[in-house]
DNA sequence: ATGGTGGTTAGACCA
């Protein structure tokens, strides 16, 4: 018997605003368990109800008024596990659960780690030294995650591509937050501490081009095409041999009044 | 070099 496990993760960037896109991404894909960040929702005002609708009856949710908030809402059990307060700070970019049970458990992080604002200095944009001390602790902490439980996943949007064919113009992005390099290299080095396994370029490596995110400020995205991968999904190597398939679901981002972000999905044989 | 587009929520803040 083969037993499947599908994880989505998703900046949907406001829930309530977007959740008949959320309904119909579920009824299409089906996956068993869906991730998002930037849900912009307060718990007492998250669409519980379209969520049991759709059959996703397992939540863990954390939000708050106004911005940042992440939610994990699955149609298979799971066991809510403490979120990390990142940085000190109350800002709902962490959340964690466990599915399933014995040795075919698996822990499940989600972060929303800070865009960092426009100015790629830490000295004169305190959002990019926020960034990159989120970094800095997203590296240790990922790293004791993956050593406590080497089944976990690590999904988010991580706003950082990392690599030279994770954005349309490596060149022309080298100062621009979410590609320079002190960014590149420092989650490349999170990734190596942790040990981790980047799902989506372990199935499709460099150099083939893959993007999770087009800019709203960019008309005709389709053509123009200037997308960078802010979202990832990552497998400790209790996991290795076990990512069966990955997608960008790049259509969504034309559905009407689309999020700037596409779900990206991964199907795991843990059989 | 600039401004381009969104969401939340009530004048900015965030992305």
């Amino acid at each position: 018997m083969t037993k499947t496990l599908s994880i989505a993760t998703w900046n949907i960037n406001s829930v309530r605003l977007r959740i008949d896109l959320v309904t119909r991404f579920l009824a299409e894909q089906q996956p068993d368990v869906l991730c998002l960040q930037e849900t912009k929702c307060p718990n007492d005002a998250f669409p519980h109800a379209a969520f049991e609708k759709a059959g996703y009856r397992y939540r863990t949710i954390a939000g708050i008024k106004g911005y940042n908030g992440v939610a994990i809402v699955s149609r298979l059990p799971i066991a809510p596990v403490e979120a990390r307060e990142m940085c000190g700070k109350p800002d709902a970019r962490h959340i964690c659960a466990r599915l399933g049970e014995g040795a075919d458990a698996i822990t499940l992080h989600n972060f929303y780690v800070p865009a960092g604002g426009d100015i790629a200095d830490p000295e004169a944009n305190p959002k990019f030294a926020h960034k990159l001390a989120f970094l800095e602790e997203l590296t240790r902490f990922s790293e004791t995650a993956r050593k406590t439980d080497p089944r976990s996943v690590l999904v988010g949007d991580l706003n950082i591509a990392p690599l030279e064919h994770d954005v349309w113009s490596h060149k022309q992005l080298l100062d621009v937050v979410s590609h320079t390099p002190i960014e590149t290299k420092g989650l490349m080095e999170t990734i190596a501490t942790g040990d981790w396994i980047d799902a989506m370029r372990l199935l499709s490596p460099e150099p083939k081009k893959l993007y999770s995110w087009w800019s709203y400020r960019s008309p005709d995205w389709d053509k123009a095409d200037k997308g960078r991968r802010l979202d990832h999904v990552w497998l400790g190597k209790g996991l290795d041999g076990a990512l069966k398939a990955g997608h960008f679901f790049r259509e969504t981002r034309g559905w009407e009044r689309p999020s700037d972000h596409v779900p990206v999905m991964v199907t795991l044989d843990l059989s």
